[in-house]
DNA sequence: CCGCATCTGTTCGGTCGCGCACAAACGCCG
DNA sequence: CGGCGTTTGTGCGCGACCGAACAGATGCGG
């Protein structure tokens, strides 16, 4: 599918952009540039200052901590249901976080300055990110209480599902190895767990190609950590009407 | 009504309210409300909706997660350099987390609506508010990493230091049951960490009552994740002039 | 000053995840 | 088709933390 860079279809296949009215939305338009999103890109480093902000359409990206050793963690995945770049109308210039493309695909992009321009100036738009702020802040305090009390297993099911929301189709690209930086465990840790998926028939795998058979398996198998995150997304981020519903699971 | 407890210099003990124009603090003022904050106390359960803000003077607010099967683990702490309540402006009128009193003594209590009035009117508080949320984010992150990739001993120490952060004295009461339950760890493993410390002449602590004794001790031994949110803190909540800086480590 | 609840110290076996070291499978490319 | 780098599978030994059980210590209330 070719991308005319300001479709409006594109457009609104980010649901914050979506969600805007109209009226706010043609106002930013001139500024949104859609780029592609190449796996591994590393939007913005440990203590840069943001220049930009990015709305994925159907690329993931991952924010994550890395450590002085060079251990890692995800501290929280964003999809086509936000933004990267709270930071920019939160007010600190610099996050000492990393944002990474974690699943290629596409993005539009928005210079900080506009953004902060309309988070001050759109009543709809700010409510909007402020929501979505406070979405970002319980994925990431479930992520405190699941890396403390639950199993890799449960862990890479919370992820799958996770990353699998954000994503059009049931398949996704992801080395093991990556899985597990996301994850901060040991690559043999994400070998074990997949391999336990995959002998219950949830997943099948090879070379960096996962496809999720069981959707529901998935979820019975994760923490109660998945269920609460989406459910908090969901309530404080209502879908856009018009759009489908990705992968919602029927149960 | 009767209010007493509206001594100023009360009110800027809490370094939020201190850093409010006088216009603002003056409005807000009619709304505060001194509270007695008991050990213990919990100010709302998981799924509340929240009816009040509260800006600690001398008390210290924890906000953890607590499990279907009862682990807990905390997310961030919130003392005179904040406010708990911060969902309130952010938009979502629950949250999936719990607040209690971990240190006791006192807090300003503001109704909702005020706070989210005010958010809206000044631009000053809105920006305060907004750069603590950010705090509060890169607090929260990072005991992510922590939980993930540090021994219970530094995450000790990493905690006795954001504790002692929000605390008047070098001393706290806390039992190492209730530290435990703030870490999500077990009690021995605090029990062992603590006697590591006693040993090393870092603390020393009897039935609920730790004294530190050789702060820069517990900076060295802690790991990077508190220098990071103290780094980052400072940065970003600038600490009002005239209130004298709490235990800030003369090294 | 005694009793008792609470808090703390310690032990022991078990499990989980780590670090390391290889071996096997896969798929791309020449 | 054969070689090679990447990805995945597995098997150790080890340390950290858990769960449970219990013994001592401490301080508060009667």
């Amino acid at each position: 599918m070719a991308r005319p860079p300001l479709d409006i279809h594109t457009l609104r296949q980010n649901h914050v952009l979506a969600a805007l009215p109209a009226a706010d939305l043609e106002r930013l338009a001139p500024h949104l540039q859609l780029l592609e999103m190449p796996l591994g890109k590393v939007l913005h480093q440990t203590g840069d200052v943001l220049r930009h902000a990015y709305f994925p359409t159907d690329s993931i990206v991952s924010l994550l901590y890395v450590l002085q050793d060079g251990a890692s963690t995800e501290i929280s995945i964003v999809g086509n249901d936000g933004l990267v770049g709270i930071t920019l109308f939160l007010g600190g210039d610099t996050t000492p976080r990393q944002a990474v493309v974690q699943v290629a695909g596409h993005a539009y992009r928005l210079p900080g300055e506009a953004l902060r321009d309309a988070f001050h100036r759109s009543d709809a738009l700010r409510l909007l990110l402020l929501r979505y702020t406070q979405a970002q802040i319980t994925q990431m305090a479930q992520t405190v209480v699941c890396n403390r009390h639950h199993t890799v297993d449960q862990q890479l099911c919370r992820w799958l599902l996770l990353t699998l929301d954000r994503l059009p189709s049931r398949e996704l690209t992801m080395t093991q190895e990556l899985i597990a930086n996301m994850l901060g465990v040991r690559r043999e840790g994400v070998t074990t767990a997949v391999g336990k998926l995959q002998r219950l028939g949830v997943i099948t795998h090879s070379r960096g190609h996962i496809v999720v058979l069981d959707r529901a398996a998935l979820e019975r198998l994760s923490c109660e950590c998945y269920a609460v995150v989406r459910h908090e997304t969901d309530r404080l981020l209502p879908h856009p009407p018009g759009i489908e519903e990705p992968l919602k699971s029927p149960a």
